[in-house]
DNA sequence: GTTAGCACTCTGAGTGACAGAGTGCTAACC
DNA sequence: GGTTAGCACTCTGTCACTCAGAGTGCTAAC
């Protein structure tokens, strides 16, 4: 009996049941499933023969593999897609897990540049793969506050706050000496040119500056350089910064054993333009996003799976956080954990930005 | 003729050089060397049954080892501290590589915590092996700004800058809404409470301000309490933070080809405590330290080894870079790369506390 | 449609043979 | 006395081969 060549529509519900319980075996041993074994294991009431008949129809469907005839069977990236639709609407994390994280997440409520580090760690353990997280990225990016702190003789630690959060600090040189209160003086200043302008405008009024040079102290127009400088590197990159955690744990997983393809992997996970880019994609998403193998675009990324979720605000703040791990993943757990840190993330950022 | 057991006094010039020879040829190869190739490849003028007598008194001195019978010899540990020994005065980094080195450092030139980042990156890809660097953290931790920065209706970010640079941020709670100059003057006060004090000093404003509940702004008191747990993590934190690269140059070398040990080094790399007691005991010395394989304390280190050197000024701020590899490592350029780099992260701390 | 039976296939572990590389010893040499 | 050639010996890594085990696919019976 032929039955559609690709596309095999709804699939019968035993057959989905078969294909579940292949799946989720060879998540759990790594091994060929065969035919045999899985009646046992699942207390199936067919027969084995039967089964390889289901099996042969669901290979014919391109949603198994056969990595050689008298082997058992493998998901192919279809089955696991298949499998990821059939049940992504409906699982949600235990109890137990969840309050785990919750439990770790409290743990440094008051330090928010904290909670990127730890979505990532925390994602790592409880998936026991790979994981990352990004910042939220405020959108635009403003002046908020700038201070000038004298270090030594001839230098001085420029801190600039921009909206939203994100600090950052460059070097001045200094032509002599100042007092603390001649540099506060020039922040003070600076806090009332720059406050709440934007990159263009930082640049704006810089351009003004040199115009008329000798208008303003030298460290003042250096400090506004240096301030739109920053401020242009925060521009462009795409994503403020990346915590990874768990390479470790992916290492492990038989089918890396010994590669070096992975090296490739997480030198792609750390490329912000990338993220940047899925950051941008995912945004559209309210859910979890889940691209298996191949669907990455990323050549280097074909050999694994990326869960991942955008988290924040449109309007304001967004970053990214996410699991990579073999093909061969615990997609279920992976899913409900990233849909929970995700939904901790955006708790975080309203109560910012409330 | 029996030499003395161990300690073979100053080798002859012959051994030592036979020596040398054996450890450059294992590191380039990975492959125990022998004595036909090691006299071919490096024309020695003597005969390979010569150098087989050598050998063999390197091995009584315990400099060298042997696999199995018919295999050719291996350095131990032993030898290649001797050889460390004997070159570790003389060498300095190709000018080439000085220059692009240099070159790199350039490039940001005033951002400086991203020197430590940028420290790591370097030595990793100079030595094709890890690397890790910390910030220079500072002795003394003392308040040098507050900053308190409304984000949102009931909250507000709290920016403390400590002296010598290191910035960090916490949430505030706000009972109702503020304005920023609201925000402003708590933060001028909190400034004039706090600025020059050591974390100590601060528990006892903090416990001045609980005795007499209401006299204080709650806000206020609430700022004073989460700067006294910023300075607190700041202070028990004997590291501040560790930047590592590079992971995957050794994950790639033979000895580490399907390794789980190498997951556990690099958890110890991570633990900040034992490189604040690394930092501790550099600080003593004013070199290129060289720890090799069970020279390291760490169990978990004894297959690798550690070139690192601490950089900083021990009255003010010190933090370390180093190089991680295997035993049979390059030593003389992972020294002299990472002695380079070393003096440049003292040029940046000179250059900031000049 | 389901199942038992059976021939067929492929893997992986184990074995033995063997070439190659290297040593250590002895005796000769300078 | 140090150096060297010669040679027996040893251990590894590889290759070919075998064989048990696991699994399939097909056919015929239920």
């Amino acid at each position: 009996m032929a039955r559609r060549k690709v596309r095999p529509g709804p699939l019968e519900a035993r057959s989905a049941a078969i294909l579940r319980a292949i799946i989720e075996e060879y998540v759990a041993t790594a091994q060929p499933v065969g035919s045999v074994a899985l009646v046992e294991k699942y207390a199936l009431s067919i027969s084995p023969a039967t089964v390889r008949n289901v099996m042969a129809e669901l290979e014919s469907a391109e949603l198994l593999g056969h990595p050689h005839t008298s082997a058992g069977r493998v998901p192919t990236e279809r089955g696991y897609r298949f499998y990821v639709e059939s049940i992504s609407g409906s699982v949600a994390l235990a109890p137990v897990e969840q309050l785990m994280i919750r439990h770790q997440f409290g743990q440094v409520e008051f330090a928010s540049e904290q909670w990127f580090r730890l979505a990532a760690a925390t994602l790592a353990s409880a998936t026991r793969a790979a994981a990352i997280a990004t910042p939220a990225k405020p959108r635009t990016c403003r002046v908020r506050r700038v201070d000038i702190l004298g270090t030594a003789e001839r230098s001085a630690s420029l801190v600039l706050v921009m909206a939203d959060g994100p600090v950052r600090q460059a070097l001045l040189n200094l032509a002599h000496e100042y007092t603390q209160d001649e540099l506060d003086d020039i922040g003070r200043q600076l806090d009332g040119l720059l406050v709440g302008r934007s990159t263009r405008e930082v640049d704006a009024a810089l351009a003004a500056l040199q115009a008329q040079p000798g208008i303003a102290d030298a460290v003042y127009t250096q400090a506004v350089e240096r301030i739109s400088r920053l401020m242009h590197e925060f521009d462009s990159a795409a994503v403020e910064e990346v915590f990874s955690e768990g390479l470790l744990n992916v290492m492990a997983e038989p089918e890396f054993a010994r590669s070096e393809r992975l090296g490739r992997v997480f030198a792609v996970l750390q490329d912000r333009v990338y993220l940047g880019d899925l950051v941008e994609r995912l945004s559209e998403s309210d859910d979890v996003s889940v691209f298996i193998g191949s669907e990455n675009e990323h050549e280097e990324m074909n050999d694994v799976s990326l869960v991942v979720a955008a988290y924040g605000r449109s309007d304001r703040a967004m970053g990214v956080v996410g699991v990579i791990g073999p093909t061969r993943m615990a997609y279920p757990h992976a899913i409900s954990t990233v849909r929970y840190v995700r939904g901790l993330m955006n708790e975080l950022v309203d109560h910012l930005y409330a």
